[in-house]
DNA sequence: CTTGTTAAAATGTCAGACATTTATTAATCT
DNA sequence: AGATTAATAAATGTCTGACATTTTAACAAG
């Protein structure tokens, strides 16, 4: 109520009661202020608690704490300086590709919207090409597990009860052709996909408009980009994945394609 | 039992003695052991040194050694178990795109030949379409980062004494593409610039034949790519930025071009 | 009003003891 | 002898208290 803003001075801590009980350990610590930071509750250039105040309202040891910090600062969410005390850092330091962070990021309601927006321009300019990529350098192995996500997320296509299995299929579907590139880089990639598609699952259900045509849609999209990796067809398989993506920005409500005034597909083959 | 103590078991911990002393804090000490990773000291798999054997090699506190193998643990170097010690983890699980990673990683002189080729192609597929990115979204700051690269780059080029400062300038310029693209994912994948493009300089300065007109013509490739984000001409862009990866290629004596040409695996004799 | 000193608060560090997990070795029973 | 169990040692994880260092704020003197 009153200390929503302006921690200046005051050892506040902005309350930090009504957070949930944790289980046990600094992992789980790290995850619930991670979570919290995720969800709004301090924003960049705040001050983040102090490890005291950590310590009494979780009843948790200094150690525990100052672990739990240390992730923190790990992954760049928070900055700690020796008698001043930690704040949070600026959105762009926060370590994305992090699988830490993605883990924690996974279901969060209340992201930044814009980090969303960010996430998927990011896929959209990338997906493509690790398509084409996938679509060479795939193996027996690569294949079958496309073939079983797609089937996985056939399977859970029109039963509403098994949503968050569905979109477990679909993040696999996709982390499937980042691995299939059998690039390093790429493949470490694909810890972005959970929490944007989760996200996407998400956004998609609080606006039940016609949810079944469009994943009725969305289904053949990405049968079109296995067929076509299948395949080994490189070309195919770019334009089919980013067929998927125009389709993930519609149940985003994504307003224009993100940055990108005419994408003009057309390529030098 | 001079100084090396010689652990009752056969925990040899790979002798460790002719390593450089350090200078101070958990944060050096992170640093010295990462890269003695890096440099092969350890393959995947292998025991990691002891918390105590540590603490004597190096005349540290115990603290100081916990906190160093917790930014080894966080960054996928090594996995800790309870009663059992650190091991070295598989190189596909490295956090290759944290910064710290790419900071250790700078410079390492056996830096593992096929690292520096994943690292080569997924810059390959991914540069290109972050240099059309670039040219839709480049600020007028962005503008500016980018000419003072390159502006750099030509000023060093010829002074074989500046080697290092004129790879400082390259990387600057391909930092400012992938943070003209204005995107946050993109933007920190620039990380990954510094360690493969001094292993660059390294290579070619290994061979030293004909070294001033590869520069001129790398140069030359870096000057269109400039042209092409000033002129906000996508396209262009994207090829120009491909030709440099191509005489990137050529430098780091990297075969053929990396998994897009004919890969034909099925052909076994 | 400026400057220098002091005090408080917060994080960083250390040392020692203890807890827990894991693997090895020894002992016991069948 | 073989297998199972118990005891032991080693390694990491955790707790606690004290102390060090840095930063900020308050305050007094010039």
């Amino acid at each position: 109520m009153s200390d929503k803003a302006a921690p200046s001075t005051e050892t506040r801590t902005t309350s930090l009661s009504n957070l949930p009980p944790h289980q046990g350990g600094a992992e789980a610590l790290a995850r619930l202020l991670a979570r919290a930071l995720f969800a709004g509750r301090w924003r960049p250039g705040d001050d983040f608690p102090k490890e005291m105040d950590l310590c009494h309202h979780f009843a948790v040891s200094r150690n525990q704490v100052r672990n739990a910090l240390a992730s923190l600062t790990a992954t760049g969410l928070i900055e700690r300086t020796a008698g001043r005390g930690s704040v949070v850092r600026m959105v762009d330091d926060w370590h994305l590709l992090d699988p830490l962070v993605s883990d924690w990021m996974t279901g969060i309601e209340s992201l930044d919207a814009s980090l969303i927006r960010e996430i998927y321009a990011f896929r959209y300019s990338a997906e493509p090409v690790v398509a084409r990529l996938a679509a060479d350098a795939a193996e027996p192995a690569d294949l079958d597990r496309l073939e079983a996500a797609y089937q996985g997320m056939c399977a859970t296509a029109d039963k509403p009860g098994a949503r968050d299995l569905h979109a477990e299929h679909d993040v696999a579907f996709h982390d499937a052709i980042y691995r299939a590139s059998h690039n390093l880089v790429w493949r470490q990639m694909g810890h972005l996909l959970r929490p944007s598609i989760i996200a996407l699952i998400q956004s998609s259900q609080a606006r039940v408009s016609g949810e079944h045509e469009g994943l009725d849609d969305s289904l053949a999209r990405h049968g079109r980009v296995l067929e076509a990796i299948t395949r080994r067809d490189g070309a195919a398989a770019e334009s089919a994945a980013r067929e998927v993506l125009r389709r993930t920005a519609i149940d985003l409500a994504i307003v224009p394609t993100p940055s990108h005034s005419h994408p003009t597909p057309e390529d030098s083959p």
